[in-house]
DNA sequence: CCTCTATGGCGAA
DNA sequence: TCGCCCTAGAGGC
């Protein structure tokens, strides 16, 4: 599930159950011990998502950093913990208790476990501040400035389909929105960066910012017009991990929804490309395709 | 039971 | 470009 939307959503779903509190931190799994007792019983003072990367704010400046990756799940419940099944790298559960009463009041006892991360670490706000700084402009996040990804796109003869995965570029794109804003964008996945018009990567930028905000709000990807639904075109929902409705991501050798053509698949930089070679063309005359 | 795959990214060659 | 990190679900035998 982890693109910038999960983030964006978990570091949501954390201040609203711990921000303010002061909390249990630990690692039953062990890899995370020395430092889960750095922040054990301290103050949870803000939670915050930056493209794929989420920090977890306690109180005299430290962070816990963690990446999801490609398989790493971190749940946040109201209720008691379970019993650690499987390999809890990280968790935090709340004591009830608040620097300030008013923090805690209302609030459920609530607790959060993380598993297969690739990164769950404690870092200082230098440190912090060095990871943000790295990472292109966010989609999700308000101060955001597409400029920045533009001069990167703009000089750049990589293919648009590798920058847009770039997370110097833009923070926050994965596999599943990068196949879908190209495809919505008629765009061939190979063409080089540099060949791209201001105004279409703007539109793009637009696109993306409220492909993602939806994401956020219902926890899927879906990226399919109206017209383009299960129920406009008469076909059975999508139903796999990610749940939501796309036009090409994971759709090799089906129909396209819009022009029927067969959907390709390529391996670029070992992630696994998908467009429809008639909607989104290498090269597009100025009348263009039809607009998928 | 087994193998394969995945919305990611790092570091070694 | 490849192996690895290390999890879970799907599908094959």
């Amino acid at each position: 599930m982890p693109e910038g939307h999960t983030l964006h959503r978990l570091a949501g779903s954390l201040r609203d159950h711990f921000a303010g509190q002061v909390v249990e931190v630990s690692s039953p799994q062990g890899r995370f011990v020395e430092s889960a007792g750095v922040v054990d019983r301290t103050e949870v003072v803000g939670a915050d998502a930056f493209g794929k990367h989420l920090l977890i704010g306690f109180e005299a400046q430290r962070y816990v950093h963690v990446h999801l990756g490609l398989y790493g799940k971190l749940e946040v419940r109201e209720g008691a913990p379970p019993p650690p099944v499987g390999q809890v790298r990280l968790r935090i559960v709340s004591t009830g208790k608040a620097r300030v009463d008013a923090a805690a009041a209302g609030r459920h006892p609530a607790f959060a476990d993380l598993r297969g991360a690739t990164i769950c670490e404690l870092v200082s706000e230098e440190e912090r501040g060095a990871l943000v700084a790295r990472l292109g402009p966010d989609p999700l996040r308000d101060d955001a400035d597409p400029a920045r990804a533009w001069a990167r796109i703009s000089r750049s003869r990589a293919p648009v389909g590798a920058l847009l995965m770039d997370q110097e570029v833009l923070g926050g794109v994965g596999n599943v929105y990068r196949a879908e804003l190209l495809f919505r964008h008629r765009m061939h996945p190979l063409r080089p960066g540099r060949t791209l018009r201001r105004g279409q990567f703007l539109a793009m930028w637009t696109d993306l910012v409220q492909l993602m905000q939806d994401g956020v709000g219902t926890g899927r990807i879906d990226t399919v017009r109206v017209e383009h639904t299960p129920e406009a075109m008469g076909r059975a929902p999508r139903r796999d991990d990610h749940g939501g409705e796309v036009y090409v991501y994971r759709r090799h050798g089906q129909p396209c929804l819009v022009c029927g053509a067969k959907v390709r698949t390529e391996v670029l930089a070992a992630r696994n490309l998908f467009w429809c070679p008639r909607c989104q063309p290498m090269f597009r005359s100025r009348a263009g395709n039809r607009r998928p």
